[in-house]
DNA sequence: CTAGGATCCTGTCAGC
DNA sequence: TGCTGACAGGATCCTA
């Protein structure tokens, strides 16, 4: 999915275009995608919890929407403003096959795009979501979270590798795939070092890798439709910018020149550095 | 308790 | 061409 950039990106694109904007209908294509009772409302506010969105609505209840791997968000009204999971549908006629929920709203309409369905929108009371489960759970993201906060959650996850335990929100929020590869490879860690194996210095590298590496995506925009799909309607690969490792396999590391490898691990394909990154035991 | 693998689902691509 | 298995920007559940 998006992960926390994009998903940030998402909403400060969405603050423009549909904030006030009351939903008139919601059509469910997808009964597996919404959960709860849908309710109609004015969306008053949009937040972001690491990588799940909120829409608070006027009448008490919101929407939590997880895009998990494969959801988009795109917006068609006298402008079109897509982003989440890169693909053809941001510039596709909607509904498609992969559309599995509609918001209709005063001045557009709300595409919840989903291909593998794994992701969901979610009402809740607005004052209960700070006690729904995967929100509890979260950690703090990296540019708020101290050297020894990670170090000593590291050390309780002494024997997963690195990478597994960057991926887990608990323990550090925001980072998925794609960023927790460019941090390790910013800190010139290998992705199979046993956590319990990084220091408190290396742990607060790793902290301000990662808020580097995501806030740069940030500023840059995320995966938005407007990098991912030129005027000309070809696709740009927004990676381009910023991606050292991620999908650079076989390409030639921009700090030494050795090939970029992907291997697997914590069940993901995982791109590195062979030379720069040390695997710590 | 942690660690690791399977699982949810659809679609695409490489290799026979 | 058609089939098969692997894999995918996430998170949870189950088992050891």
């Amino acid at each position: 999915m998006p992960e926390l950039p994009e998903v940030e990106t998402i909403r400060r694109g969405l603050n423009k275009f549909v904030i006030n904007q009351k939903i008139t209908k919601i059509d469910i294509l997808c009964d597996k995608s919404f959960q709860g009772t849908p309710n109609l409302g004015r969306i008053i506010n949009i937040r972001r919890f690491g990588k799940a969105l909120i829409f608070d609505l006027d009448n008490g209840c919101s929407l939590l929407i997880h895009l998990r791997m494969t959801g988009q968000l795109i917006y068609d009204g006298k402008e079109r403003y897509a982003a989440g999971h890169p693909s053809d549908n941001f510039v596709a006629k909607l509904p498609n096959k992969q559309t599995r929920v509609i918001l209709t709203l005063e001045d557009g309409t709300l595409f919840f795009n989903d291909q593998r369905k794994f992701g969901f929108i979610k009402t809740i009371p607005t004052p209960k979501i700070e006690n729904d489960a995967f929100i509890k759970k979260l950690a703090k993201e990296p540019w708020a979270m101290t050297a020894e906060e990670l170090y000593v959650k590291l050390q309780k996850h002494k024997n997963s590798p690195i990478k597994a335990t960057i991926l887990d929100q608990s323990i550090i929020c925001g980072l998925g795939n794609i960023y927790a590869d460019e941090t390790l490879f910013a800190v010139g860690i290998h992705p199979e070092s046993k956590s319990g194996a990084l220091s408190l210095e290396d742990a607060d590298n790793l902290i301000h890798a990662a808020s580097d590496v995501m806030q740069r995506s940030i500023d840059s925009g995320g995966s938005t439709m407007k990098t991912y799909v030129k005027a000309d309607g070809t696709r740009g690969d927004y990676l381009d910018k910023f991606a050292q490792v991620f999908r650079r396999e076989g390409k030639p590391c921009s700090k030494c020149g050795a090939k970029i490898t992907k291997i697997r691990v914590a069940g993901r394909g995982t791109h590195i550095c062979p030379h720069c990154q040390r695997k710590l035991v």
